[in-house]
DNA sequence: GTGCAACATATTTTCGAAATTATAGCGTTT
DNA sequence: AAACGCTATAATTTCGAAAATATGTTGCAC
């Protein structure tokens, strides 16, 4: 074999990585069947490293696993953008405020850090500088700062799969929207409260803030979501008879 | 090939199912190595397909992926159940009360028939049910029924792989534990408070049941967890310099 | 024309061999 | 002895062909 992963990664995680990079950034569109013969050409692998990245991504709810018949992007809907919302405030509400409760000073220096750091890159680019993907990586790092110190690997990673899930709606609508300087002041406004170490504010901007892209998400590209659209996926065999479980 | 698998699942998926029953029940013990060579044995598939299976068995934190050396069965700790513990408290209590405000009649029927489930159980059993694989079904069934009127695909599903996650500790317990009439006592009387749909009172009361239900599982089986054991993992290469991410 | 069976094609899923990487054993040197 | 390099062995990881399944098409009866 010539070429092998660089880092101590396995090929088949590295896949994972990009796949979950092409879904969240709309590369690979909602909805869209995944074919096994087209994937292998783009990602360079056999059926099986594939297949295992894919179910990976299954579990992580950001492809969906139809019995037999493959797999497909996992569908948008402004049902499942609200649903995450309401659960993405109620786990970050509950990892910031642990977080300021437990933070010390390293934690203090890593959020002052990564926010300088995306202040400096909006600097840098300007205008539409949301669009770029590095401003994906260092808004999701100033994110993450926040409640890095919340001391619960468990509450951690449910949230790394939620904010990663509502990456791909925010994605979505950042092509139309305008309005963005707003969220600059909401960042600057949460590093405020927590510096202070008051939670009582902190939790409120942080929901606020949430809860307001949201908004956003679906005032801007709401027009793109399959909501009221009759049914377009074929019936299965079974219909669906399903008792409670 | 002769036999295929039964329902219209697929091969990897049924493996994957038995293994998930295999690790929460502990046949395959906290902090196991997994060879490919045993369990390809042992399940009756190939290399591949087991590959699928343990890759989305890693993705809910059932095992750990070691880079390129293989996988092992998630190791237990302390630590681990206080922390799954207070994420499940956050969870459940959320989900609880949202289905008591969303609960309908269907709800209501559904949770009183899972209850009298399991006590006629307990009656056919009798002494040690705790012990059959069956409790786990009916009792897994039990409170599931408690938040299945909760309106959030999202937070039913972070519910059912910390439940599982949690059951594995139960697990290692039940063979030492005594007293269980208490849990059933506390269930009766969670029914009681759903039905009234008075929040208050049942969220106290499953908040209770899951840290109690804790707290004996770290007294009586406590003593298997390898908390303070000096690092018996090797060494690996890199010394770990890992980031805040 | 509609429904349906039988065949042909396309796609997914599984398999075990082959390549890659880690681990253990052994001799040599300091 | 401990540390290092080397080889042999054992394990994992990847691959693409082959089996199983789904999908599409044609022909025939009604």
């Amino acid at each position: 074999m010539e070429q092998q992963n660089a880092g101590g990664e396995t090929r088949a995680g590295d896949v994972l990585q990009r796949m979950r990079q092409d879904i969240v950034n709309c590369v690979l569109k909602p909805g869209e069947k995944l074919r096994f013969e087209s994937l292998r050409e783009r990602y360079e692998v056999s059926f099986s490293t594939l297949r295992e990245a894919l179910s990976r991504l299954a579990a992580e709810n950001l492809v969906v696993a139809e019995g037999q018949r493959g797999f497909v992007v996992a569908p948008v809907s402004i049902a499942d953008l609200n649903d995450l919302t309401d659960v993405r405030v109620l786990v970050e509400r509950e990892a910031l405020a642990k977080a300021i409760r437990k933070g010390d000073d390293l934690w203090e220096g890593n959020i002052l850090s990564a926010f300088h750091r995306m202040e400096r890159l909006q600097q840098r680019i300007g205008r539409e500088y949301y669009l770029s993907d590095e401003w994906s990586v260092v808004h999701g790092e100033f994110h993450y700062s926040l409640v890095a110190a919340c001391g619960s690997p468990v509450l951690l990673e449910m949230r790394a799969k939620l904010f990663e899930r509502a990456h791909r709606y925010r994605r979505m609508s950042s092509q139309f929207r305008t309005k963005w300087r707003e969220k600059d002041v909401e960042h600057k406004m949460i590093v405020d409260a927590v510096m202070d170490r008051n939670i009582e504010t902190a939790l409120s901007l942080i929901e606020r803030h949430i809860r307001e892209t949201s908004e956003n998400v679906i005032e801007h590209a709401g027009h793109l979501f399959p909501e009221l659209t009759t049914e377009t996926r074929r019936p299965t065999k079974k219909p669906a008879t399903v008792a409670a479980e």
